[in-house]
DNA sequence: ACCTGAACACCGTTCAAGT
DNA sequence: ACCTGAACACCGTTCAAGT
């Protein structure tokens, strides 16, 4: 007679997301999941392929936590407001789950990596921002200069490697004020005529 | 009577370092360094505390290649040109060294953290050419921007996080112009009155 | 159909014993 | 003073055997 599972790809998912939080990518292994969800490690084998699935997996959720984020952040109604507000639920995200947001941003094994996915919809509210104050013409670079200076940033932080003190927070809010001067300003100079 | 030495200190360093150039940290397990100078894994503990340790003595010596690289970058004589320069030799070192600048800028358990060394002269070309940029009120904010937002570009062109194709060169160069408008912008901007 | 213990090939690290 | 094999506590993963 078949056996009724006694877990879930789901509770297992789910597992493995607490354990990523609260003691970090490291402790994610096999066996420490099989304890929380009540079976052996050989039989997370049945619900998933692999560790490096089940890491996959738990990045998919972070994406999408990640943009829903962003997008209720976006709300002011003023692009630069917006910006502002995105930046900042991007970094409060990255310090609230240090864990998960290494899942999306810190150099992993290949097989870790998440499939590309066009249909991706976690930039989304960032797109439309960066292209109110950039022009549609350099959406792509711009947007992608507002995303490495902000994963940099609080990459930089999560890593310790701001070791000449100052204000972070203070540093963060400079930040954004530049970064949205900046893709203003090469937004109107690459729309001129050339000089 | 005492047997000589038949390993260093620094042969181990430097078998670490080939394995994390070639391999990956992954890779960089006291077995194989063991194997690569000769020895028995046991053996290392005599010259090196443990793996973090190890790791500890190759990041230091990462750290110091990567400031000499970006030391002999800023040899245009314009602070704009210089610029380009440090954040161009920046990037070659990362793409040409992956896993040893993962060691200064990914986010590695505490014990692999460098110390941090108030006489490191790691950016110390860096901050000069940004202080030329934003004048010297917010140098360190100003170095700050550049550094995150080149740090994080290289970190997600490492992590393969770029998935909406487009020129990466060109968004590089891109950045480095909107991010050198940026901190020259922001430096006029506090000095003078406010409005 | 699912779960299990046992096994295999790895880790880092400690330690008593050899030279 | 240094190096060694053996041991311990872990990994991920496979697989035949149980229900």
């Amino acid at each position: 007679m078949p056996t009724p599972s006694r877990t879930s790809l789901d509770r297992i998912v789910r597992a493995g997301r607490t354990i990523l939080d609260t003691e970090g990518l490291d402790s994610l292994t096999m066996q420490r999941v099989a304890v929380v969800v009540g079976v052996r490690a050989p039989s997370l084998y049945k619900h998933v392929r692999d560790r490096a699935e089940l890491v996959r997996l738990i990045a998919g959720d972070v994406e999408r936590e990640l943009g829903a984020a962003m997008d209720a952040a976006a709300t002011t109604g003023d692009p630069r407001g917006d910006l502002h507000a995105i930046a900042h639920a991007f970094r409060a995200y990255a310090l609230a789950h240090p864990g998960a947001y290494a899942l999306l941003f810190a150099r992993l094994p290949d097989a870790w990596r998440l499939d590309p996915d066009p249909g991706s919809r976690t930039f989304d509210s960032l797109f439309r921002t960066v292209a109110a104050l950039s022009g549609p013409e350099h959406v792509l670079e711009a947007a992608r200069t507002v995303v490495a200076w902000a994963s940099g940033f609080v990459g930089m932080e999560l890593a310790g490697a701001f070791r000449l003190g100052g204000d972070i927070d203070a540093a963060f809010a400079y930040g954004v004020e530049r970064i949205a001067d900046a893709i203003g300003t090469g937004a109107r100079q690459a729309a001129g005529p050339p000089p």
